[in-house]
DNA sequence: CTGTAAGTTGCAGAATTTTTCAACTGGTCG
DNA sequence: CGACCAGTTGAAAAATTCTGCAACTTACAG
């Protein structure tokens, strides 16, 4: 019944997922607690259907929930420790960037060529 | 002088670079030490050149090395604890799914909206 | 030198994703 | 009811990313 993914493409489509800055912040700022869409909007810096548009990703995806309260709606958590997630990609991207990963692998790149 | 970017983009960057099937592949099996292209090749499943282009978006974000030995290169990890990263996001990625997530959640988008 | 295997690169076309604008739904208030 | 505010949706245009083919480089064998 359910579209049998193999896993490796699930997580390409989780990590795609996650792979926007409007994304990224709506989800850091939920781990702090649920949040109406009018605070994330005045965290975020975003036009209002950009941010529904990246909401909808997010919802779509099940990484969070949206619930209808009066006029405003709130979002939250679907669960799942997204904090842990975020600590080891930041581990990563300070080691990359200790390592003079990022700048310095794209000067590799386009300098005497090793490859 | 860098290009100052800000931390939520290099985030967003750092995990589109890892949204894609071929490239999640290859790092789990880089997860096992380091891995000539051939061998890549044999395990993954995709055209030499696709393989190459994916492999130079990752040594591009610095997340893998390429080191030429003879006629064969051979690609490892540059070091950051990527199995973390594959482990946190796996509980997620469970956790969603156990959780009627992902397939609930786009039913419940087209079915009777709550929102 | 010639041929060949291993990879990479440049590109063009196809496919996806982002962004934006306009229109729309649900509540709330007077 | 009529006017708004909060968000969402649909759709088209713009920007990115993917894929596959052809050409190229480097190393090695004969």
């Amino acid at each position: 019944m359910t579209g049998r993914v193999p896993l490796y493409q699930a997580k390409a489509e989780f990590f795609r997922m996650l792979g926007h800055p409007v994304r990224i912040r709506v989800l850091e700022l939920l781990q702090d607690g649920p949040m109406p869409v009018r605070d994330l909007l005045a965290a975020i810096e975003v036009e209002p259907s950009n941010l529904s548009q990246q909401l909808a990703v997010l919802r779509r995806s099940g990484i969070v929930t949206a619930v209808r309260d009066g006029s405003t709606v709130v979002y939250a958590l679907a669960g799942g420790d997204v904090a842990a997630l975020m600590r080891a990609a930041r581990r990563i991207l300070t080691e990359m960037a200790a390592g003079q990963a990022g700048l310095l692998a794209e000067l590799r790149e386009t300098e005497a060529h090793p490859l």
